[in-house]
RNA sequence: GGCUCUGUAGCUUAAUUGGAUAGAGCACCUGACUACGGAUCAGGAGGUUGGGGGUUCGACUCCCUCCAGAGUCACCA
């Protein structure tokens, strides 16, 4: 209902632009029509030629059959456009044939562009605010946090391209039940363990305190129902469980030896995140804390009574009714005073309004929370936030094992650091048995290796539609063949390889006869900056991704028929290798949009 | 049970947002210039888009209805 999504003015690619104004004239002028709804697809492969107009739209304007529109329409433009080399008709489909000269010139100007396809922000552009990773102190990042971090680093960054200002942020939950049961099973467990004596990363040493807790509530529990005790009440009265709550009050009461200790572990935690972090290579530009932002719901709750949007209960709890939204009564504040997760959230909402007067917000969150920002968002349009309309779940389905879904609880997790491990490893194996890394040393040599896995990695997690679910088998599906990561980083680094081997500046020719394939390609390199314009409108990294796919396809087919370096001109070899170097380039800037990089050999 | 999302070749997936004969990769078969880098390329086979109905020039896409899977419906976060 409320979604940022289609606010982004669609860059067409500028052939249509011309063809649009001149099919208007042309509607105008044989059949006095007006406001017809023009619109354009790229022409199938088996037919010829480069841009298909879909005519059925306009029979009710012409009054005549498709074929006879089309054919009108097509000799019309043939006339009057110069860059209308031909057409044919197809049932309702008028093809189009754009000159040699056009493409070329498209190209030229493209060669020429730095940073081709990327617009820069001005700052008079809208700022977005993209939240994403937000993890827990009480455990390490694990494999579902991975698509989580890709794809929110990923929608920033293609975001920032499409001319918007961006800005990254991450809420870390680290107050809360959960962090005290921890912090409760490491002080009566630990025996004064730290990362430095026992030689884990602190993120992990904390998660398996965690697991510790866990472990303890099970067995007194169980052994609680074994004395006679209801289930449900033994899972109240477990000690480790009351000593916990306890501990929370503590907290929330500032005792100095639970704060204390609170942020010993949290300096553990944080510091174990900052590897990972780095390993990831996404970074934030904001991190705002739970800890301090948890009392800023209160403040919302007053805002809410006096306009009336929400109401009190006897008991003081206070409330929203979306009844007539189709949804449900929502809690806002408890009967004890204390906020609850949405409440939070509705502050923390206000406050980044406050701290970046953003135009768009963005939440990277699994799909588990669908009701849970419906709701926020309903309740933050009702509180008269103009800005609520522009708030967008980027909302994406659960990474499943074959083992079966994985949650921390259950123990099947495959954590991230070691998951990131493992690709890199598989990287280096691979390179090893194909043995084309001569003369590169050690340090070049694992450089390369970290590119190759965290970019197999990345690209094999954001080349899915966000929205799905996806199945990640750890030794099945990463695979270093077909469209993935490695692929698209192999043809890079053949194309560099062409640029070593020819020392000469490459100078573009006025102009040039292209084959049939090199117009391929050339149409595929002009569509670039449009798709990260509809890349960035609908949030999905995807689209990069398969684009950067289809672009490396199509280029090795070429590569593989065509001689470059041995061409038989000069001006050939030229144009071939210019044209080889801006693939390249567009190949690199879309996987940096991926958060990927590219090797100059592998 | 209510609501939401998902269902496309054996597997992983795409489809210009309603357009032409549903594209790819993996796996499986057949091939490739004495390798401008073979982590490549050319070709073959593989589809009732979960089933059924409807809307229209046209449906993987929209509507209805079943089927299957998942999520959610907490004074948890």
């Amino acid at each position: 209902m409320y979604d940022g999504r289609n606010i982004f003015t669609k860059t067409k690619v500028m052939i249509e632009e011309i063809l649009k104004q001149e099919i208007e004239k042309c509607l105008a002028e044989l059949y006095s029509a007006t406001e017809q709804s023009i619109q354009f697809q790229k022409t199938r492969k088996d037919f010829k030629g480069d841009i298909t107009l879909v005519v059925f739209q306009l029979l009710r304007a012409s009054k005549k059959g498709p074929e006879q529109t089309a054919e009108e329409i097509g000799n019309y433009l043939k006339e009057k456009v110069a860059e209308v080399a031909d057409f044919n008709v197809v049932k309702g489909f008028l093809n189009l044939e754009i000159t040699q000269e056009y493409w070329y010139n498209q190209f030229v100007t493209a060669y020429n562009t730095d940073d081709y396809g990327v617009v820069k922000a001005d700052k008079t552009a809208p700022t977005y605010l993209v939240e994403y990773s937000s993890p827990n102190t009480n455990k390490p990042i694990h494999l579902g946090h991975l698509r989580n971090n890709f794809l929110g680093y990923s929608v920033a960054e293609i975001i920032k391209a499409s001319g918007k200002n961006v800005k990254k942020v991450q809420i870390i939950n680290d107050r809360g039940i959960h962090i005290c049961k921890s912090m409760i099973a490491w002080q009566e467990y630990g025996n004064g363990e730290t990362p430095e004596s026992s030689g884990i990363k602190g993120d992990h040493l904390v998660g398996k305190y965690y697991v510790e807790f866990d472990k303890y509530y099970k067995k007194e529990v169980a052994d609680l129902v074994a004395d006679g005790m209801e289930k449900g009440q033994a899972e109240k009265e477990a000690p480790i469980f009351k000593k916990a709550q306890d501990m929370l009050r503590s907290w929330e009461a500032k005792e100095p030896t639970v704060i204390a200790l609170w942020e010993k572990m949290n300096e553990w935690v944080f510091a174990g995140f900052a590897v990972t972090y780095k390993r990831l290579g996404v970074d934030f530009d904001k991190n705002y804390y739970e800890s301090e932002t948890y009392l800023l719901g209160k403040k919302v709750v007053e805002i809410g009574l006096d306009k009336g949007v929400f109401y009190k209960k006897e008991d003081g709890s206070v409330w929203i009714d979306l009844s007539a939204e189709g949804l449900d009564e929502k809690i806002i504040l408890r009967s004890d005073g204390t906020a609850v997760y949405i409440t939070q959230d509705i502050g923390t909402a206000i406050q980044r309004h406050e701290d970046f007067y953003f135009s768009h917000m963005a939440y990277t969150v699994a799909n588990e929370q669908d009701y849970h920002f419906k709701v926020l968002f309903l309740i933050l349009d009702k509180l008269g936030y103009e800005w609520a309309k522009n708030c967008y779940h980027l909302s994406y389905g659960m990474v499943d094992l074959p083992s079966g879904r994985m949650k921390s609880r259950e123990g099947t997790v495959v954590d991230a650091d070691d998951f990131m491990q493992e690709m890199v490893d598989t990287a280096k194996s691979i390179a090893k048995e194909l043995g084309k890394l001569e003369g590169l040393s050690e340090k070049e040599a694992n450089a390369l290796y970290e590119i190759v896995g965290m970019g197999a990695l990345k690209y094999f997690l954001l080349k899915v539609d966000p929205k799905k679910r996806m199945l990640f088998d750890p030794k099945e599906s990463i695979d270093f063949n077909g469209n993935t990561g490695p692929f698209i980083q192999y043809t890079y680094a053949r194309i560099q390889s062409l640029k070593r081997k020819h020392t000469s500046e490459v100078e573009m020719p006025k102009s040039v006869a292209i084959t049939a394939k090199e117009q391929e390609i050339i149409k595929l390199l002009t569509e670039f900056p449009a798709v990260i314009q509809e890349s960035a409108a609908n949030y999905s990294p995807a689209l990069v991704a398969n684009y950067a796919y289809d672009l490396v396809k199509e280029y090795n087919t070429y590569y593989q028929n065509t001689s470059i370096l041995t061409a038989e001109s000069n001006e050939l070899i030229n144009f071939r290798l210019g044209l080889s170097v801006k693939v390249g380039e567009v190949i690199k800037t879309a996987m940096r949009l991926l958060g990927a990089g590219v090797p100059d050999r592998m």
